[in-house]
DNA sequence: CTTGACGGTGAAATCGATTTCTGCCATCGT
DNA sequence: ACGATGGCAGAAATCGATTTCACCGTCAAG
């Protein structure tokens, strides 16, 4: 672990010179060379955490997601890396497991470790960015939206995703179409459902309260969820699904019950981390979840880099498959 | 962004005195009210950075993976986060895309940004941990071994589970049984196909050389690998796959050419991201991850706090679940 | 009554890099 | 030949927290 200091001791010079050396300044070629020499003799590393204090900044970027195990957000997690990692910039994941209290830790963390800028898919709808912003740390919500903050969004069309995919399970004659949905306090959630209960209306078709579920975006929830459609009096004979987990765990559910697709129909909002040794009776709101990551990052870079026009919301296309 | 010394002014006490209250240490009641009094007024947060700087050590553990998008790689990752999480640390997820360049950067990082410790599933055979351990920085190696370094390691036997595998195929009635494997330079992978090979051995059957294929754990890997296999002059009737995504890619093929287990028989070492409608034919040993993350970042806490035992290897067991 | 210990406090040093500020020297233009 | 300009380099300030050191007062032990 050696310092600055030593490395300019050993080379003779002023630690101020050392540092010049490594920043682009201008530095005789003979002092340069020496710093150089040393630094390598003594396998130097700049103290990241002692340049970051005396910066201001860092070439660090947050991402906060709410499900690490969900592989849409990996997708897009690999999205936001790439484009990353090509600038310089290293990427820290930071899982907040849907729960607004470790989120608003994670954002806390990203503030005070000085960090350059924040991409966030929010736990809720009631994120405290305040402190961050007063900082003037560039930040950048993607699938889910800022809530009450003026600020660069990516995102797909979670509404008209909705709808689309009920109206091609309608399309495909089910009638009694249901909707598993997400967490009240999750936009996307809130979103996907309306755009279920905008398709049914649209088409004249009604809708029972207890065919809305608000369920949790895990597997688990969605297994739940189908459980109790399949056992009401009057059953839903198609279900739209908001995400890729629940989804897998309705599909789970019909499995255990002998009714798969299509005796039941199903709509998913995102991909099926599934395979399916023959293709499935499943409609699909297909997310660009990589695209998504990478579109996010190259808005957060040019913030950081000094951008100064008025927040953008990007929305990215999202492709309806009907099933076979 | 308020400072130690704005929250002393506000106060009137001396900074030393405010970081005392932080920490701890005697202050009396009075001034100890003020001092939260002010903290509070002002909206302060420690400066983690600085504090850092001056402790030379911070709440911070890095995880180190190869794949992000690996199912295996999330579930350990929740492991690890549970358990540092409940003790006061967070977690930054590095994904090294199983790119040694890109793991030496990150270890890197963690020194230099004085992380309390690694968790590392390495990317090949030869990291560079020298400068860690010179700092003293504990590292506790996890699903692939230290490779050289006498350091914590968490993992399951993959020799052992490759044999069984192995052996269960045999067991079924196949015979020519082939194996696809990672990377030559990861571990894991070598072991598994070791295994394979000792199981062959064991039973007097007899491979040959294009039977064992190294591929790169990825889906499409797998993919391209079970493609030569089943194209060759004498395919096998079944196939040892070492990872879970690459058995996803063997699947697929089979899929595609009608061939699906138990036609070619298949035994996968890890469990696969897979939902199947019919129960699958596929033999799998299924891996404790998450339990692998918990036991890691276990073992890493315990040295932090100080823990001076000598290195220890902790294998967890991995079962064999055998297709219907 | 003296000595010592101890709680409470502030001034100042410290962590390791960057960056002003300043001064030196050489080169250039007139 | 002389002031101006600009490259080069070191001393010292700075980022914001923690901690040593020194000092004061109080209280208990001898």
């Amino acid at each position: 672990m050696p310092t600055i200091y030593e490395v300019a001791a050993h080379a003779g010079v002023s630690p101020a010179t050392v540092s010049r050396v490594f920043n682009g300044q201008n530095v005789s070629a003979e002092k340069s060379k020496r710093v150089r020499e040393a630094a390598e003799v003594l396998g130097f590393t700049p103290n990241r955490v002692a340049r970051t204090l005396r910066l201001q900044n860092s070439e660090v970027i947050a991402l906060v997601i709410p499900d690490i195990e969900n592989p849409f957000f990996t997708s897009l997690a690999r999205g936001v890396e790439d484009v990353a990692q090509a600038a310089g910039y290293s990427v820290v994941l930071c899982n907040t497991d849907e729960d607004q209290a470790k989120e608003a830790r994670y954002l806390d963390i990203a503030l005070s470790a000085n960090m350059a800028g924040v991409i966030l898919a929010a736990a809720g709808d009631h994120s405290d960015l305040d402190a961050l912003i007063r900082r003037g740390r560039p930040i950048v919500a993607v699938d889910r939206g800022p809530h009450g903050y003026d600020i660069d969004a990516v995102m797909v069309d979670s509404r008209a995703g909705g709808r689309a995919a009920t109206q091609e399970l309608a399309r495909q004659g089910y009638r009694r179409i249901a909707c598993i949905t997400g967490p009240h306090d999750v936009e996307t959630a809130t979103l996907r459902a309306e755009g279920w209960r905008a398709a049914l209306l649209g088409l004249g078709l009604d809708h029972a309260d207890e065919h809305l579920i608000y369920a949790d975006f895990r597997i688990d929830g969605g297994h739940k969820a189908m459980r109790q459609l399949v056992e009401l009096p009057e059953p839903p004979d198609a279900v739209f699904v908001a995400n890729n987990l629940m989804g897998v765990g309705a599909l789970q559910l019909l499995a255990e019950r002998g009714m798969l697709p299509p005796v039941v129909g199903m709509a998913v909002f995102g991909d099926l981390p599934i395979f399916s040794p023959t293709p499935m009776a499943v409609t699909l709101v297909s997310l660009p979840a990589r695209h998504l990551g990478v579109t996010a990052a190259d808005l957060l870079l040019k913030r950081i880099n000094g951008d100064d026009q008025p927040p953008r919301t990007i929305v990215l296309r999202n492709q309806i498959v009907p099933s076979a």
